[in-house]
DNA sequence: CACTCATGTCAACGACTGTAGGCCAACATT
DNA sequence: AATGTTGGCCTACAGTCGTTGACATGAGTG
C-alpha cells in the first residue's frame, strides 16, 4: 500500500473525473431518452470522451445503467417517523410526500430509473428494490397489521410513482402546473391512509 | 360508387384482415416492448407478412403506433355519474376504478399506450389526449368549482396511472398479488375525493 | 380472352448500434 | 533515463434497424 488517507479508501485516480462525467451524462441520457434511445456514443458526446471510455470503465451498456441508476431513497429514518412527540404537528403523509417531490427534483436519477425500468428488465427489477427495500420498512413501522406492509408500501408507491409518472414523465398540463404544496396537500391525505388507516 | 350498403362506408377489402393482423400485433408488441424495441420486422412476423406492407399500409413506424393506439376509454356518460338517484348505494370513485381496472385489461392498447408514452413524445401526446378530453368532462362535471377540473382529473390520473404502473408495468409484486376488490377498496375513497372533496 | 389493379414477396440500401482491439501519449516508479 | 502503467483516441466489425423499389401473383372486370 502506498498511500491510505484514513483505511481502506480506493487512491485517487486522474480518471476519476472521466468516470463521473460519464454517469453524469449517463443519468441525463437516460433520465431523457429512457434506455434504448440513450446511446453509448450520444453519452460519450456528451462527457466529452471516446464511447470506447464507456466500455472500458463500465464493461458494457447495461454495467453503465446499473452504475448510472444506484440510488439511495434517503428516507427519513423510522425510529425519527414513529416515536411519540416526532414530527411536532405535521403528518408522516405530508413529511414523505414532501420528501418524495425533493428527491425526485435533486437530481434526475429517479426519472431515469423511471423512464428505463418500463421498458427495460433491469430497470424495472431496481425500482422494485427500491421501493421494497427502502419504502417497505417505513410502511412495516406504520402499518396496524405487518402482514399488510407490502402492501400499503404498494399502494402509496402507485400514489407517488403515478404523480412523478404525470408530472415529470408524461408532462400532463395541470400536474406540472399545480404548485408544490398543492401536491402535498391533496397526497398527504391519501399516503397517511395507506399507511395508517384500519381497513380500507 | 359500386356497393355502398348503408351510406359511405368503405367497401370490404381483402387486405383488410392483414391490416387487422398487423394492428394486433403491432398493439401486443408495444405493449409488451415500448416503442423502440418493437420492431417492424417482428410485428411483421407476428402478423405473418412481410414488413414492407406494414410500411404500405401505415406509411411509417410512427403512422402504425398512430392507428394501433387509437383508443377509447369509454367511460361512463357524464349525465349516468351526476344524475341524482343512479349508481345506487355506488360511489362514483368506485365506479370509476372498477371501469379503469376493466378497460386496462379488457385489451393491451392502454399498456401499450403507457410503456410507449414514457419514452415516446407522440405517445405521451396522446395518453394527455385521452386523459384531458376523456376524463376530463367527468371531472368537470364532478367538481364543486370547475376552474379545479383539470387539476382535479390529474391527480385521478396521477393516482389511476399509477397503479397500473405498479401492477401492469412494473409489475411491483404486492401490487400484482392484491385482488381486484382490494385495490377498488382502497382507492375508490382517494379518486372519490380527488373529485369531490371541497378542499385538500 | 386481355387488362388493371390490389396484394404480396424479395433483395437491398444506408444509417446506426454495441462492442473489440490496436495504437499512442502522459505519467509514475525505479 | 528506462520502464511499466494508466488514460485516451481511432478504426473497424458484425448485426439490426426503418425504409425503398422492383418484381411476381392473384382476383375482378371489360
Amino acid at each position: 500500500m502506498s498511500d491510505s488517507p484514513t483505511s481502506d479508501a480506493p487512491p485517487r485516480r486522474r480518471s476519476d473525473a472521466t468516470k463521473a462525467a460519464i454517469l453524469e451524462a449517463a443519468r441525463e441520457r437516460f433520465a431523457a431518452d429512457g434506455y434504448e434511445r440513450a446511446t453509448i456514443r450520444a453519452i460519450a458526446r456528451d462527457a466529452g470522451i471516446d464511447p470506447s471510455m464507456v466500455m472500458r470503465y463500465y464493461g458494457n451498456k447495461e454495467g453503465l445503467f446499473a452504475a448510472a441508476s444506484a440510488f439511495d431513497l434517503r428516507l427519513p429514518d423510522v425510529g425519527t417517523l414513529t416515536e411519540p412527540g416526532a414530527l411536532p404537528g405535521r403528518q408522516v403523509g405530508a413529511v414523505l410526500v414532501e420528501h418524495f417531490l425533493d428527491r425526485w427534483e435533486a437530481d434526475e436519477v429517479l426519472t431515469a430509473l423511471l423512464r428505463v425500468g418500463v421498458t427495460n428488465a433491469a430497470g424495472a427489477e431496481r425500482m422494485q428494490a427500491v421501493f421494497r427495500d427502502q419504502l417497505g420498512p417505513v410502511a412495516a413501522a406504520l402499518s396496524p397489521d405487518p402482514a399488510q406492509a407490502p402492501s400499503r408500501a404498494a399502494l402509496v408507491a402507485s400514489q407517488i410513482l403515478g404523480m412523478a409518472l404525470a408530472r415529470y414523465v408524461l408532462r400532463l398540463p395541470p400536474a406540472v402546473e399545480m404548485t408544490r404544496q398543492e401536491i402535498v396537500d391533496w397526497l398527504a391525505p391519501t399516503v397517511q391512509r395507506y399507511l395508517t388507516a384500519e381497513r380500507p
